[in-house]
DNA sequence: AGATAGATGGAT
DNA sequence: TCCATCTATCTG
């Protein structure tokens, strides 16, 4: 199972799977374009580095299971919960495409922003989708309201091989680059998107970050 | 107990 | 560039 590996090696995969939330206004899904690895207990950027926490409890639980945090006292950040049970790793959704239910997504981000910005940077994707606290340690393949699942063109027979060269696709347009507002472990490059999407948010190296590489390349 | 940095976004 | 103002952690 693929949410069972180790985030970094799980987020680019995420790039382009669908996140649908439905609810009594309506469904809307989105597409992965920008995501982010943390690596748990190793990782000195994860909220896992110190240990177990009650905000950061379901991040040590079994894969596939939806990690909501406050950021900065206002925005909500989701995770996807990576790694076997008991090994805290989890992806960072940063930003999407919506698909579905764009009318609804814009009344809940505001009338006039463009149809490109309605999930562009891990707040307004959460606003997008109306995710709060209510949805933390949710099971998103549970077949419930707020659910995860592959690229269609991945599959109606989700066989391996047609999800293997769905990811191919995606992995030539795919780039790399340091973590956003991260300060520590800047030089990783846990941060994936897909190359020259216009959903993806704009990169800003965090202020206290030390000099590093180049802030993108594409993969190869 | 108080200070502060942080996986932010929007207005000025 | 500044503001809003929650959490976990560090400091005195």
């Amino acid at each position: 199972m693929l949410l069972g590996q180790p985030a970094p090696q799980v987020a680019p995969r995420l790039l382009g799977w669908l996140l649908t939330h439905e609810t009594e206004a309506g469904i809307v899904t989105v597409e992965l374009t920008e995501v982010e690895a943390y690596a748990g207990e190793r990782d000195p950027a994860s909220h896992a580095f110190r240990g177990s926490t009650s905000r950061n409890e379901v991040m040590f639980g079994p894969p596939g299971r939806l990690y909501v945090y406050l950021s900065y006292g206002m925005h909500w950040c989701a995770n996807v919960v990576t790694g076997p049970d008991g090994h805290a790793s989890a992806v960072l959704l940063r930003a999407a495409r919506v698909v579905e239910g764009v009318d609804l997504a814009r009344s809940r981000r505001g009338a006039r922003v463009l149809d490109r910005a309605l999930a562009r940077g891990p707040a307004c994707l959460t606003q997008a989708l109306g995710i709060n606290s209510s949805h933390n340690t949710i099971d998103l393949l549970g077949g419930g309201p707020l659910r995860l699942a592959p690229p269609r063109s991945a599959g109606l027979s989700a066989t391996g091989t047609a999800r293997a060269a769905s990811v191919a696709d995606k992995s030539a347009q795919m780039a790399t680059g340091p973590r956003v507002g991260v300060s520590q472990a800047a030089d990783v490059p846990w941060r994936f998107w897909l190359y020259g999407d216009q959903t993806v948010s704009a990169y800003k190296r965090s202020p206290r970050a030390p000099a590093g590489p180049p802030a993108t390349g594409v993969a190869t």
